[in-house]
DNA sequence: GATAAACCTTCCCTCGATGGGAAGGTCAAG
DNA sequence: CTTGACCTTCCCATCGAGGGAAGGTTTATC
């Protein structure tokens, strides 16, 4: 099976595998005798378990592991648990902080009039002199 | 000014100066004799309205848009709100991507036991066969 | 046997928004 | 005169790809 095949039975594209490929998520696949790479069943199941970790929102490094684990037959479930927790720590952060954008900013638009005068909540506060650029100057002076 | 002082004072790094002047973002600086960029208190308060937009989750091409409109003595105010809706727009769907994510994996991780033995429902939904690997496959003859 | 198309290969560039660091110029204090 | 703190430009790395060039191979069709 050449590398197109193998991509679309893993929901992936040729460019991604070889990408995987690259950076030692898989291992180099054989070759043909004309150079092409050549894919069997197994290397397309770990494909597909990339793809849908991918889908599920893990980063590669993650999904290194998660590899690892899952070809170890006799792992712990505990060290799955703990990636999964640990993603789960990153997408709380991100949620967290977007939302605080958002409401920072939903706050904000919804103060401005969004009519034909220029007067804007947004921009004042964008444009806004802050006691804090004040005191990390006087922090950095006494620091340095 | 020279450009540490200026970066200071708006919150940023020279760094970060440097970079909002390669990509448009500012004026080029004017120069001293000896080539070093010089910054007045003008420069400052741009500088400062970038830091705090970036801070505020704008990417630098909103905030380019913003920039406009702030120096637009003229702007309505309507023009500042509808940047302001598109970011919240993305943020919006950023959380719900995130939140789903989460959701899936808080689901999965809950159904872990977590202990020496090797059964993992976070594997196992990461390696299922899957209809949909087929179905795609199927739709992709049918249109080739 | 020619030709076109659909593949395959490697290689480099692009994205966003920086950070790191090299190599070299400038300036003030000790 | 040297040290150190600046400044300059330049290139490289990040993450996870996508785009596309340049060139080789195979398959189908005429």
């Amino acid at each position: 099976m050449r590398i197109r095949e193998a991509a679309e039975r893993s929901g992936l594209n040729p460019k991604r595998v070889r990408y995987y490929e690259r950076v030692g998520l898989i291992e180099p696949a054989r070759r043909l005798d004309n150079g092409y790479r050549d894919y069997d069943e197994r290397a397309v199941h770990e494909l597909r378990f990339i793809h849908r970790a991918r889908e599920m929102g893990f980063g590669l490094e993650r999904i290194r592991r998660l590899l690892a684990l899952w070809r170890d037959r006799s792992r712990p479930s505990s060290e799955v648990k703990a990636v999964a927790e640990e993603q789960l720590g990153e997408l709380d952060a991100k949620i967290r902080r977007l939302t605080e954008l958002r409401e920072n900013l939903k706050h904000l638009a919804q103060c401005c009039d969004g009519d034909h005068r220029p007067d804007c909540p947004i921009l004042e506060e964008l444009s806004r002199e802050e006691a804090a650029a004040v005191e990390q100057e006087l922090d950095e002076r006494e620091a340095g």
